[in-house]
RNA sequence: GGGCAUUUAGCUCAGUUGGUUAGAGCGUUGCAUUCACAUUGCAAAGGUCACUGGUUCGAGUCCAGUAAUGCCCACCA
């Protein structure tokens, strides 16, 4: 046993502990004790942009996840927790592109897709490596076998599959509508990513004809040629719905019609308007109200259309000025108000200002009905109609999802109801290309299986693989990376699980345990090595388990040996013909028949069936609708179940004065600066000390600092403790009884009790805050505050002296447990002190022990890692 | 404009279904220290629980209203 130094010194401890858990293998839950007889709890982790490294806000997660799984693993869990990154398409790729034009000069279309693509990667690759890293020193107990990443092949295939499914219902479908075009990044990006900003601009009034206009941007106002008033303002009664009117306008006269409609808002300005349906969302509404004409002014580069006549070809930001003067020119100019302040649309992920435009994009269609495929989500049924909108209000109130804190579920119904189709297209490259492929239209029909025709004589193809024949284009653009992070809870479980084998009747095919034929199949591929299908319940299709196929042998049934190979229930070669005869009927079966014979792994109990749904999704509520909300409609749509149990929403890191971190402010604190100085567990500990759910988190380095002081007195404690005792007692521990014999003795295993059970009901609640505070009070000051100066005077009398060592160790013990889930480092390296472990894999036994051998006594999975819960 | 929250000690915040004397961390003041720990211990000061009214035997907690603050959504041509 080596002598405890005086103070806990974390940088000599954190690396060596980590490495003893991964070496036990336990963060892959089938390696835990019984594995076979736990109960699965799953958190799959929100995955980390790999954008650049870690923040505050990435430990504040990682604490918490780390938490709830240390806490269920040590309840005897089957506890995954599921690790992975996201590829975070238009956040990575418009970073990249930022460093490019910095160093170089240059855009993407300076290179090809290919080269760019490759930019890209290296750098999401660069980032990745660092993040992983990082968690890890937070001290992470996640799988790391099991790593996931949004734009892997397993994902890719998810991803594919899920939009395919989709395409087929018709819940995704193509359209023009008007978008937010981003004219920086070239690209569309979704309601949701939009970000107002406040900005200062003139404001000017023109006289269009009768009337008197204003506008922020005169450089949208060359077509329009409709004006807009409410059917009730009184000041217009005179003017009725389709009335013509002959004006003067920029360049040159103009007949103008008038449209009556309640969009026009009589307190603003003159209470009239014109519209400019092509490059603003409410414009086009009424254009469309009303049948109007839709012309496009401006194009995606932000340069005026033929329609602007002598401005045509100039961008908009010179042109405004101009037109302006030519407008003042022909007296049309009212006034000017400088100074008018409004919100500007600007993407949230480039920084680029938005310019409403029409285009062809693809949507997701979140009003659509469609009959449900397969459901085990309460009050839905199989085969039920159902939207998509239904579906993700349905599951919170039902109250089969709950959100926490609860009223989140108030603001998650609110941004249901306001919800419109979701833009999935992207025109950036970094991402999931859409897999839809085009071609002009042959005249001949037998077009492929996912093909349609299209009224424009253009044959559009969506499917898993490429179509096969000439000319096919895929489609240029990539999805939304919340599309994929939609699917997240159930593609990192390895969903879409089967590789589905067509039925052709050409082949005979048998999968055999052992030497005896079990079942039989026909497919009209043969199945390699090492590749895994699945089976099905033929009548409900639920699935059994995956085939690994270890060996395949060709021969034909009339060679089958039915004494050595036979299918198990059949002796007779006739009888076994038959059987083969009487299932499918169309084949001719003879003794020539080939078969393909394969030997394979049977695993009844793939992730997906055991790990979904996952139990918690924890994350920060500034991401709820971009995600959370967008995971119950993937997940309830594709699988028929829902994502997760409970919705755990932390709130933001913030300083001591409740200031946002940033880096302009200068307040921001680096995790991994902290961990040096203080170590992980102070860290952790100070993160959900004194914060309830979805509160933003006050953080200052003083309350890490009295988190480290604090690893430091349970370090004492300890140490204390094991100066005291005799060192066969340490060898004993499980078969020490408590026995209280003084009122310090009772006093303070009833507060012991009541700690136990007060943290694991808080911990089982998430109130996780709450848990982490009484552990503390009561391992400061009650144990070590009270009974530990107690046991001085117990300790040096012989009646007392057996009972207190057995409960300070008891209590000891019991801390060294309760604490664990959240500072994790401390606590095995003191449990270690009392069960010395060697590293390597679990249940090795440990070679020594106090300098003596003692091969039996100490097991590897005596880790505190997986010790029970205390009760 | 619509919605959701918050208001408790000097500061930052807990306080789960109503129930003795409202708690913690940091900070402040005094004392102690050959003791496992000065990264300590003991003690103290500090609160009209934003305000007003109501329900109740009893309200920080429930209800209504007022005020201040913060966030989200929509967005004005």
């Amino acid at each position: 046993m080596n002598e405890l130094s005086k103070a806990y010194n974390h940088a000599e401890v954190e690396d060596k502990i980590y490495k003893l858990w991964i070496d036990s293998g336990y963060f892959n839950p089938d390696n835990l004790p019984n594995a076979e007889k736990r109960e699965p709890f799953t958190i799959i982790m929100p995955p980390p942009n790999v954008t650049g490294t870690l923040h505050i806000g990435h430990a504040l997660f990682a604490t918490i996840q780390d938490i709830l799984t240390r806490f269920k693993r040590m309840q005897g869990k089957k506890a995954l927790w599921l690790p992975g990154t996201d590829h975070a398409a238009i956040a990575t790729q418009s970073k990249v592109e930022a460093e490019l034009y910095k160093k170089e000069k240059k855009t993407r279309f300076d290179f090809s897709r290919e080269e760019f693509l490759k930019m890209v990667e290296d750098y999401a690759q660069q980032s990745h490596d660092t993040i992983i890293s990082q968690l890890k020193r937070l001290g992470a107990s996640a799988d790391w076998s099991r790593e996931a990443y949004t734009l892997d092949e397993p994902r890719t295939l998810a991803v594919r599959t899920a939009f395919k499914t989709m395409y087929d219902d018709g819940i995704i479908y193509r359209g023009a509508r008007i978008v937010n075009w981003d004219p920086k990044l070239k690209t569309t990006v979704s309601d949701d990513e939009i970000e107002y900003k406040q900005q200062t601009d003139p404001f000017f009034h023109f006289k269009y004809g009768p009337f008197e206009i204003g506008t922020v941007r005169p450089e949208t106002k060359f077509g329009d040629k409709y004006v807009v008033m409410h059917p009730d303002d009184k000041r217009y009664q005179n003017y009725k719905h389709g009335q013509k009117i002959e004006l003067e306008w920029i360049n040159g006269p103009l007949t103008a019609t008038v449209i009556k409609d309640e969009a026009a808002d009589m307190e603003f300005g003159s209470g009239v308007m014109t519209i400019t349906p092509a490059h603003s969302a409410i414009d086009f509404e009424i254009a469309k109200r009303h049948g109007l004409d839709i012309e496009q002014i401006i194009d995606d580069r932000g340069i005026l259309l033929p329609i602007a006549g002598e401005f045509a070809g100039q961008h908009i930001k010179k042109a405004r000025a101009l037109i302006v003067e030519k407008l003042q020119k022909k007296g049309l100019l009212v006034k000017t108000d400088e100074g008018y302040i409004h919100n500007v649309a600007t993407n949230s992920r480039g920084g680029g200002i938005i310019e409403p435009q029409i285009k062809e994009q693809w949507f997701i269609d979140v009003n659509r009905e469609f009959p449900m495929r397969h459901s085990e989500i309460a009050g839905i049924k199989s085969g039920q109609m159902v939207t998509l909108k239904q579906l993700m209000r349905h599951v919170v109130q039902e109250g089969l999802i709950k959100i926490i804190p609860e009223h989140f579920e108030k603001i998650y119904f609110h941004w249901i109801d306001n919800l419109r189709d979701w833009c999935i297209s992207r025109q950036i490259w970094y991402g999931h290309q859409i897999p839809v492929w085009y071609r002009a239209s042959l005249p001949s029909p037998g077009v492929g299986e996912g093909s349609r025709e299209r009224s424009d004589n253009q044959e559009i193809y969506c499917d898993i693989t490429p179509p096969k024949g000439e000319g096919w284009t895929q489609d240029t653009d990539t999805l939304d990376t919340w599309f994929s992070s939609g699917l997240w809870t159930f593609s990192t479980l390895g969903w879409p699980i089967e590789k589905t084998i067509d039925f052709d009747h050409k082949l005979v095919d048998l999968v055999k345990t052992g030497s005896k034929i079990k079942t039989y199949r026909l497919t009209n591929k043969q199945v390699a090595v090492g590749e895994t299908v699945t089976t099905h319940n033929s009548q409900s299709g639920q699935l059994f388990g995956y085939l690994k196929i270890k060996s395949v042998k060709q021969m034909t049934l009339g060679e089958i040996d039915l004494k050595t190979d036979g299918h198990e229930k059949y002796t007779d070669q006739q009888e076994f013909f038959n059987t083969f005869r009487n299932y499918y009927p169309a084949l001719d079966v003879s003794a020539n028949s080939p078969v393909w014979i394969y030997d394979f792994e049977y695993k009844n109990q793939p992730d997906l069936n055991l790990y979904h749904p996952t139990d918690v999704m924890e994350t920060g509520y500034d991401i709820l609708f971009f995600w959370v909300a967008r995971m119950i409609l993937m997940t309830t749509y594709h699988t028929g179940q829902i994502p997760f149990k409970t919705v755990y929403l932390h709130g933001l890191v913030r300083d001591k004065d409740r200031q946002k971190m940033s880096k302009s402010k200068g307040n921001v604190i680096d995790p991994l600066g902290v961990i040096d100085t203080y170590g992980t567990d102070a860290l952790r500990f100070a993160l959900i000390f004194s914060t309830a759910a979805g509160n933003d988190i006050p953080l200052s380095e003083d309350k890490i600092k009295g988190m480290k002081h604090f690893a430091n007195k349970l370090w004492n404690i300890s140490r204390y403790i094991l100066m005291n005792l005799p060192a066969n007692t340490k060898l004993q521990i499980p078969n020490l009884k408590p026995e209280p014999k003084t009122e310090a003795d009772k006093e303070i295993l009833s507060k012991l009790d009541a700690v136990i059970k007060s943290a694991t009901k808080n911990l089982d609640d998430f109130h996780l805050h709450e848990a982490a505070q009484e552990i503390y009070q009561f391992a400061w000051h009650e144990f070590a505050d009270v009974y530990i100066e107690a046991s001085k005077k117990q300790l040096a009398d012989t009646e007392t002296k057996q009972n207190t060592e057995a409960i300070l160790l008891h209590c000891l013990i019991a801390i060294l447990k309760l604490l664990h889930p959240f500072m994790p480092f401390v606590t095995e390296e003191l449990w270690g002190k009392l069960h010395p472990v060697k590293s390597g894999k679990a249940g090795q036994p440990s070679a020594e022990f106090n300098g003596v051998k003692e091969e039996k006594l100490v097991k590897n999975d005596d880790l505190l890692i997986v010790q029970d819960w205390p009760k």
